[in-house]
DNA sequence: GTGTGCATGTAATACGTTACATGATTAC
DNA sequence: GTAATCATGTAACGTATTACATGCACAC
């Protein structure tokens, strides 16, 4: 369901595209917040077709591409979505999973661990900076900024959080050596 | 993979344990890191008794209870699992999804959806923080005080940018009345 | 002519959710 | 005795990942 919203906002947003067009759309804009690849979008927009949520366009582009765009039904079908059904909020974050797990670790490998994901969440960040200078300076464009400054956010709490992690474990690398 | 890890660790942090167990324990302590729930469980742990890295206990518990241990296999498993394996880190965040296609609603429809947000992670911080002192009173137990640590940390910076989107809306709410 | 990028799809496999199904034990 | 909770499992379905497969068009 989630995918189906997704292309259908992207749809709205930027009007009619392309099962290709849309697959980049996700790896420009929605990659930090949501990820789908080219072989779950084609089938899916066929299936969205097939209930008309979207219409495809009669003439066939150069190099066989077909052009979908939002029917009146897609519109309030992704209107009802977002203010009715309750959201799904199950988390599955590896790197929380791994979090857990670090105290089966010694605190060297630990640590590691966590210069790691700093390192992942500092270029993260500064990305997401970017995304949002870019996006701050097109006019209309406001559809990305929240979501990047959602992702900004995050990433930011999670650097944050792995630094307080390291100190934590540096104390108890310590703390075993004095014993 | 990932839940296979979580169960091994789980095992080696609380020792022998039955599935029914574990799935309580996921939902004590891991579930605000990574849900899973009985009908994965089970399977899951048969296939690890296959493949050597768990063991179950030759005595059956009254109810049919099966007790599992980690194996030496097991316990390797998980830290190179740990240590080599590079982290997926695919986000698929319906919360975050959903901040995307934000822009798609009037700024009325928005803000009601942002105040939904912010009721339901304020109230998650709060419960984390709960959780936090139960572990840092409970010595032994730093086993789930990272990942609360995080959890908590995402929590607030999702709450704290409900609260921005929201103001965002306001301005754009008052601006259209405006023109 | 050949490599890169545009453009679409299918197949196999893995992972996850919901619903179905059963039975033992304990507490009241 | 009956309701709650312990305890384990399977089946159907839905979603996601990886790999396979094909062909057009343009630039060099």
């Amino acid at each position: 369901m989630a995918l189906r919203m997704a292309l259908l906002g992207l749809l709205v947003a930027e009007g009619p595209a392309t099962g290709y067009t849309l697959a980049k759309s996700f790896s420009g804009s929605l990659d930090h917040v949501w990820k789908a690849s080219h072989s779950q979008i084609y089938p899916e927009l066929a299936k969205m077709a097939d209930s008309g949520l979207i219409e495809a366009s009669d003439e066939i582009q150069s190099r066989g591409a077909k052009y979908y765009s939002v029917t009146e039904s897609g519109r309030t079908e992704l209107q009802s979505w977002l203010t009715e059904v309750e959201p799904t909020r199950t988390v599955r974050n590896e790197i929380a999973l791994r979090s857990f797990l670090l105290s089966t670790l010694e605190p060297g490998q630990a640590i590691s661990l966590l210069d790691r994901e700093m390192e992942h969440y500092r270029v993260r960040s500064e990305m997401l900076i970017e995304l949002k200078k870019t996006l701050d300076s097109s006019v209309g464009q406001e559809f990305g900024y929240f979501s990047a400054e959602l992702g900004h956010r995050i990433s930011d709490a999670i650097y944050e959080w792995s630094e307080w992690a390291k100190g934590k474990m540096e104390e108890k690398k310590t703390s075993s050596i004095d014993e």
